[in-house]
Parts: structure tokens; C-alpha cells; sequence
DNA sequence: CACTGGCACTCGCGTTCGTTGAGTGCCAGA
DNA sequence: TCTGGCACTCAACGAACGCGAGTGCCAGTG
């Protein structure tokens, strides 16, 4: 009974703060929310939420706000998923319907998550190391020179720029082109190395110098830039937070420049089920530690290829947020899976 | 006498208000630099300059601040482009050198660019519509399925996937394919849809199905996404204006996410030596108004292929900016050429 | 005629200081 | 276990005020 409330005291502290960006006193809580008790049974209650971590008072007689901890409890065992409403669904089918290439599935996704959370969105392509390779392309540029093309099942396409030591005919080009597909065609991205790799000693060695150039790009290609392309969207909406300037949104907007913590934001899921939140302290990257992260991982299949989420303040509609997260995750799995 | 000594006083104050972002009075004026005369003459100069529109005062009792028209001014009279430091050329060389294809070089290129300047830099991908095709090609990913790759001789490779009516063999792809480059290998793209457009007519009556849908799609890449991606870097910059929040960086930021915006801002550039400076007012797009934009034409010979260039506050070091926006456009220049 | 020193004036900024009011903790009583 | 009452705390707000940077104007000088 008693905890039960405490917890129900704890759900209405988060729901207020986050609609109206202020500290929560007690009475405005029986105000707005009908709980049977007065303030001072509130109090009582708010006393105890705060001696264990779930709430903080920015200073002595103000109202009460949520910690990191009590976001954490609202999110594991107060809220569940909001799902979207059936006019915000179409909306996002029909956005991305519209898409003609990966390119444009990721940036429409991207602005889509951004303008229906009014937060950072954050999309990762579809990584190459989980994805399997589709078909590779040789193209004569010059008689030394070829241009590696690699096209991914999921539509992502590489390309290279090979130098080589000796000039080849079309022919053998050709050729190549037909070894190289044998040898990779279908496999997964993290399979094919292997067996890219082995290709030079089978050839006939008057052809070996030029299949270890070719061999060798393929290899930078497939292992070197495995996972790194990521798109994001909506910094316009860091400024909607209440915050104080430079000492919040700077580091924030330094995060977010660099790529290799946006990766890591999305990096850990694999997952497409299952949605991951990270709020505030539990961020690893210290300048997001007023943030929190939501994400989810999307492909085609049941498997994950990516993930894409947003960031936004810990002061976050948690259930809203992940209910337009999970949402978009899913509908672009539904492109991706029928492109 | 008097106009010379006058337009000094606007150098000066120009200098002093862009270094110490405080209005800037006349004693100050007259103890940082060595003008031979007393306070008071340079109070009936500043009386002058702010009659004529050049500097203003935020308020009674305060200095004097450059206005826009005091800035374009400046720029156009009373500065020269600050040329890099030979450690400074050195690095940027270095540091394009290591890119591995063009996507590289542009992301390499806009970071360098913010880097360089403390301020948001914007890249726009060299343009289709300048450059020409250099190779097309046709995959058979199933029987009524291709995908179509166009490379262009800036590196740039777009892809679509082309829905067939009908089922090809491997050998009607090869023909379709030594056609297609037949007719637009070396041409601009501008120049390219033209001649693809004639092609069905020319085509047995059984191919022509097929052909109409590839050339559909190769007329749409070419003309459709002529000149649309931008990249941009650095807007951790923002933060570092001494401005207010809301009201100056909101807006900014928003207009940064417009693609539209970002293209109409280099766009106009064609010439790859001058270097274009709009300042505040000057700017079409109502957001950046308080924001003056640096930028210059770049391309691999004499010609601009696309733009690129920093945004920043209208107080902004001019002849350092351009000096730097100058010398990367330069660098660009020659990785793309040698590429 | 151009420049200078002097002087009165303006006004934003920072400080101080009191007031206000929301919110709290605690306690005695139902 | 809950409630009403009460004293206390403290951020936020606003008025008052002095400071000082900076200005405009003017009479005087080479």
C-alpha cells in the first residue's frame, strides 16, 4: 500500500516535471493528479523517494525533481511503450514510401524521427559487417586503373579506386570480375575476407600482381570501413531544452560531431526487439551525461542490421519517445526488406 | 586627410570590436592603436562614421559597433585575405592527402574547414550537373531487376535499381550497357539526357520495353538530384558567439538543416578564385541574417565544380576566414584533380 | 580649419537589500 | 497511518543606488 503509492507519487513527479520543465512541489501534485491523501501525506512520501535516490531538490524550498535513478525506475517499471496514433502511422508510411535509394531511406528516416520526437535523431547505415555481399563490379577506367564497386543486400554500395602494377585487358577483367563474384557472393560481409584472401594463389601467377592489388582494396574495403557512416537531424531541437547554454548544449554538439560516439551511441545494439535507454550517468561519454539515448536496432529481417534512436534530454517523454522509435525502427525495416 | 584618417578609425574599430567582442570607445581606441591625435578628434570621426551608417551603439554611454554596411566595408576596402602560415599549409595538405575516395574528401575537407576557423563549415559534393559521365554500369541483380551505377569523373558514384517489364538475359544487359556508355561516356551531364533519350528508337522493337524503364531511371538520376548533397561541420562553433541563445542560435541551426538553405548559400558560386562574402542583411534566408557566409567555387580545373565555405557571426575575423576558406578550396582543388 | 582639453550628461551594469511566496520538515492530534 | 498547522528556508524579483565608461558639445589654440 505504502510503496505502491510512493511509486505512484513518483510516476505523477516524472510526468509533471516533464510536461512542465519545473520543480514539483507537493501541492500541486494532489492538484493535478487525484490522489486520495493531502500534501502532507505527499511530503512524507516525497521525503522518503529522495532519501532513496529517486528524487532531488535543486535546492532547499523548491519542488522536487526526478534523478537519473527515478527516470530509470519510470522507465523499467512505471511507463510502458505509448504506441503511435493510426494518422501518425500513415504519415510515416507514406514518408518513407517515397524513398528512392538507401541514401534517401536513411536521411528521410532520420528527419521522420527527428520531427516526431522534436529531438536529435541519429541513424546508423546499415553496416556493412552484417550485411552479405550482393555482387561485386570491376570497371576498366584505364588499363591500370579500376574502380571496385561492392553492393551490399541491403542497397549500400562501396566503391574503390584499385592502382594497378601492371596494365590488364578487358578480358581479364572480366575474369576477375567472375572470380570475385564466385568467391563472395551471398556471403556475410564478415564471412568474406576469408575467402577474398585465398583467391591470389589459385590464379595463374603471370595474373597474381594484379589480383593482389584488386584483393587488397577489397579487404581494406570490407574490413577497414565496416561501421561507419551515421546521419543525424533535429540539433535545431537541443535548443528547446530549458537548459543553461554553453555549459549543456556545447559538449552535446561536440558529441555529436564526432562519429565515433555516435557509433558507439547505436553501436551496442543488436537487438531488433528489444529497445535500449540510456539516461544521463549511464551514458559512457561524459559530455552526454544530461542526456539520455534512446534507441533500437532496425533491419530487414528479425536481425538487426543498424540501429538508429535519439538523444535528448533526461527530462524526456520516455514512453512517447520509444513508442516513435520503435515505430519508425520497424517501418524501415519494412522498406528495407522489400527494396 | 580627414576621410583617411576616418576610414582607419573604421579598421580599427572593426579589429578591436571582432577580437574583444566588447563595443569599442575611443579612448580604447586611441591607446591600442597609435592614431597621432586625441579622443576627441576620433569622437567627431565616430560621430561621422555612425551619420553615415558604418558603426552603431547598442545603446547611449556604450562604444561603437561595426554595422553591416561598416563591415562590407571593411571587407571590401580595408582588408586584404590573410594568406595561411606555411605549418598551417602543410597540414591541411597532410591531412586531405590521406583520403581514400571522394566521400572522404569532402568529410575530411569540412571538418578541416571548421577546424581551421572555429566556425560551421558547409561542403557541397562536387555538382553532377558540372561534371561528366564516366562510366555506366548496368548488374543484374535478378532477371527484371538492374541496378544502374553512374560514376562521373569527379568520383561521385550514384546508384538506382531499375524495375524491369520484362525478363533480360545476361547478354541483353552487356549490350545495354556498351550502349548506354556509347552515348554518354565523356559527356557532361547536363549534355547526357539528350542523347539517352534517343536511345530507345534506335533499339530492335523487342528491346524496347526494357530500355524505356533504364533510360527512365538514368534521365531521373541525372536530372532530378543534380545538386543536392551538402555536408556540414563545426556547429559546436555556434555555442562560441558571445550571443544570446534562443533568438540567435535557434534559427541558425534550423536553417542548417535545410538542405535547400545550405545549397542556395554556396550555390551562386561559379568562379573558383573569387571569394564570396555575404554579410548579415546581405544573406537571402531570414534566419541568418545576424550570420555572414564566406565561401568560394572549387573544382579540379579552372572551373567550380560546387562550393563550399564557413558560416559565421557577422563579428567574424574576415581576412583570416577567407584565408583559410581560400587555401582548402585550393587543396581540394588539386586532390581532386590528381584523383 | 582641424585638433584639443574640459565638462556636464547619459545610461547600462553590478550590488545591495528587503519582500514575497512556494515549498519544506516537523509535530501534535485524530 | 494520515492530517492540519506552523515555523523556517531560500530562490526569485524588483527597487534603489553608485560606479564608470563613454558620449556630445564647446570654447580655446596652433
Amino acid at each position: 500500500m505504502l510503496e505502491d503509492r510512493k511509486l505512484e507519487v513518483l510516476r505523477a513527479i516524472v510526468e509533471d516535471y516533464v510536461s512542465t520543465n519545473e520543480p514539483v512541489g507537493s501541492k500541486a501534485l494532489v492538484d493535478r493528479h487525484n490522489l486520495g491523501v493531502s500534501p502532507a501525506t505527499i511530503r512524507n512520501d516525497m521525503a522518503a523517494l529522495e532519501e532513496e535516490g529517486y528524487i532531488a531538490q535543486p535546492h532547499t524550498s523548491a519542488g522536487r525533481v526526478p534523478t537519473d535513478k527515478g527516470y530509470r525506475l519510470f522507465v523499467d517499471r512505471l511507463s510502458s511503450v505509448k504506441p503511435l496514433s493510426p494518422a501518425e502511422r500513415r504519415a510515416i508510411q507514406q514518408f518513407l514510401a517515397g524513398a528512392v535509394d538507401l541514401d534517401d531511406v536513411v536521411h528521410r528516416t532520420v528527419r521522420l524521427l527527428a520531427q516526431l520526437t522534436h529531438q536529435v535523431a541519429v541513424v546508423q547505415y546499415p553496416s556493412l559487417s552484417r550485411s552479405a555481399v550482393r555482387h561485386v563490379e570491376l570497371v576498366a577506367l584505364t588499363p591500370t586503373r579500376l574502380l571496385l564497386v561492392l553492393i551490399t543486400d541491403t542497397g549500400r554500395v562501396e566503391q574503390r579506386v584499385v592502382e594497378l602494377p601492371a596494365r590488364v585487358s578487358e578480358d581479364s577483367v572480366a575474369d576477375l570480375r567472375t572470380k570475385l563474384n564466385a568467391c563472395t557472393a551471398g556471403r556475410r560481409l564478415v564471412e568474406a575476407p576469408q575467402y577474398v584472401s585465398a583467391l591470389p594463389d589459385t590464379a595463374p601467377p603471370d595474373q597474381r600482381a594484379v589480383l593482389h592489388a584488386v584483393v587488397g582494396v577489397m579487404l581494406e574495403t570490407l574490413l577497414e570501413r565496416t561501421e561507419d557512416r551515421v546521419v543525424l537531424a533535429g540539433t535545431a531541437n537541443l535548443t528547446r531544452f530549458g537548459m543553461d547554454f554553453p555549459r549543456t548544449i556545447r559538449p552535446v554538439l561536440e558529441a555529436l560531431e564526432e562519429q565515433v560516439v555516435l557509433m558507439r551511441l547505436l553501436g551496442e545494439v543488436t537487438d531488433a526487439s528489444t529497445i535500449s535507454v540510456r539516461i544521463g550517468e549511464e551514458n559512457q561519454y561524459e559530455g552526454l551525461r544530461s542526456t539520455s539515448v534512446v534507441s533500437v536496432g532496425y533491419g530487414a529481417g528479425g536481425e538487426a542490421l543498424a540501429g538508429l534512436g535519439v538523444l535528448g534530454p533526461t527530462r524526456m517523454d520516455y514512453p512517447g519517445t520509444m513508442g516513435a522509435v520503435r515505430a519508425v525502427a520497424r517501418y524501415v525495416g519494412q522498406i528495407l526488406a522489400g527494396a
